[in-house]
DNA sequence: CTAAGTAAGTTGGACAGTACAACTAAGTGT
DNA sequence: ACACTTAGTTGTACTGTCCAACTTACTTAG
């Protein structure tokens, strides 16, 4: 709660307590971002390689995007993931959620440290604008090709991924990991993506026209075959809870 | 990501780079708890009163139960949240979640710090068996008779409610809030007053029996009416999606 | 030009679970 | 004996998924 006198007080933290100071050791304190999009029908992460520099922990190996809070620069920790996220693509404006924090005494070499873990959504389309040099996109098959990851991002990437699918189940989510204009079976293939599963297009199709949350446009996708409605995000895509859970077609 | 070089860094926050120092200031780091229970059939959380000493900010004022991480004791953070709990209730293995984090450079005056938020429920039998001296117990009423809150507490403490109707809507949580044995009417009392609003009954049974998660006991509950059967939670409580969504009766 | 193929989108019946109201069952107090 | 209360059941209506079969529009092969 932020008020007590620190650690140092032990039992006698109590009100009333005469140290103010705040001279004791603080963890060290940093911002981790699972940055996700959809690239060639399958869900990615984003993951940057780290330096090797003399105290760096776990040289040249991979980890998720993020940093030490700046305190002169962050106004918050959102604004920090913001920061970190636009440093590494570019984007701006993704969809961005708070995660979860993960902190121990054991997790960095360096001493007790705490994340504060994000995960964000942005659309194939910015996925490589502006991709930093150090960053890479690994795809998240479930024969995982992936690199060991560094700290203990492997279990942030696994409670990102579940929360994903999670949110999925009963969310507009994967909207965000669409452009502005995408047909229905595109968005259920989006659906499939980030589920990893199939989903009955009938009951698909209720669901989503039903739920309020896309809108049809005045313009159909011409392609290969008939062509194809095309619908875009309503302004307010705020999360719509559906009534049960997909079900796959076989 | 807990990796980089430190805020100084700056845009020289590159691989390769070669200061390794941890010289930069840190965030306070500290834990909060939200405690709630159920007492005289309305939703409770547990406010402590701050002290008044010297450099003491919100001094007197009511702030949820928590404090600085030591990292002398804390091997993580769920420790410290557990540790925390313990010293205000005496409760040593309650449904603990993770809330979520707050951290910026003005909610707390002494500087930036960063909150670690965690969500407990407690059952009435255990709410005051050795609460401590500076702790009480206050109902969460629609009209808000709390008292106001230091830091962002007030906040945090909406974020906590909010989670908690959410997970009550699909899932197995309101258990918690009850004693070791209880009848079907009994854990549909303690979802209303969570949800604050009325169930349908029948919906509510067929609902939770075959949700597998609750069990008949060999033993039924004298009353002033007629008897009602007792259940128990299963061990392996794992929160259970439910196909919809309830409905009030009226 | 026609036929086969493919993907978009619709339709209709089976089924599951909620909404709601009316009912039965077992205890209490007068 | 009677009204009253709460536990628990039953039955009909309705909503939305499951699943398969269908129509529609366009492409490509022959």
């Amino acid at each position: 709660m932020a008020g007590r006198q620190g650690p140092g007080g032990g039992a006698g933290d109590r009100p009333g307590a005469k140290r103010a100071g705040l001279d004791f050791p603080r963890p060290l304190t940093t911002v981790d971002i699972v940055i996700f999009t959809i690239r060639l029908e399958a869900l990615h992460v984003l993951l940057v390689r780290r330096g090797h520099g003399e105290g760096e922990p776990f040289p040249d190996a991979f980890a998720l995007p993020g940093g030490f809070v700046d305190v002169a620069r962050d106004a918050d920790l959102a604004a920090c993931a913001r920061r970190k996220l636009a440093e590494k693509t570019g984007v701006v404006s993704p969809y961005l959620e708070q995660l979860g924090s993960w902190g121990s005494a054991t997790r960095d070499p360096r001493g007790w440290s705490a994340t504060h873990a994000y995960f964000a959504l942005i659309p194939a389309s910015a996925a490589d604008a502006a991709l930093a040099a150090d960053a890479q996109w690994f795809p998240l098959q479930d024969d995982n090709v992936k690199p060991k990851l560094a700290f203990d991002h492997a279990e942030i990437l696994q409670a990102a991924v579940q929360r994903l699918r999670n949110k999925v189940e009963y969310t507009s989510l994967p909207a965000y990991l669409m452009p502005e204009e995408f047909t229905l079976p595109e968005l259920q293939r989006t659906y499939e993506v980030v589920l990893d599963r199939l989903l009955e297009k009938s009951a698909f199709r209720t669901r989503m026209l039903s739920a309020d949350l896309i809108e049809p446009i005045a313009k159909m996708r011409k392609g290969p075959n008939r062509p194809a409605q095309l619908y875009r995000l309503k302004k307010k895509a705020a999360p719509v809870y559906f009534a049960r859970t997909f079900n796959a077609p076989e």
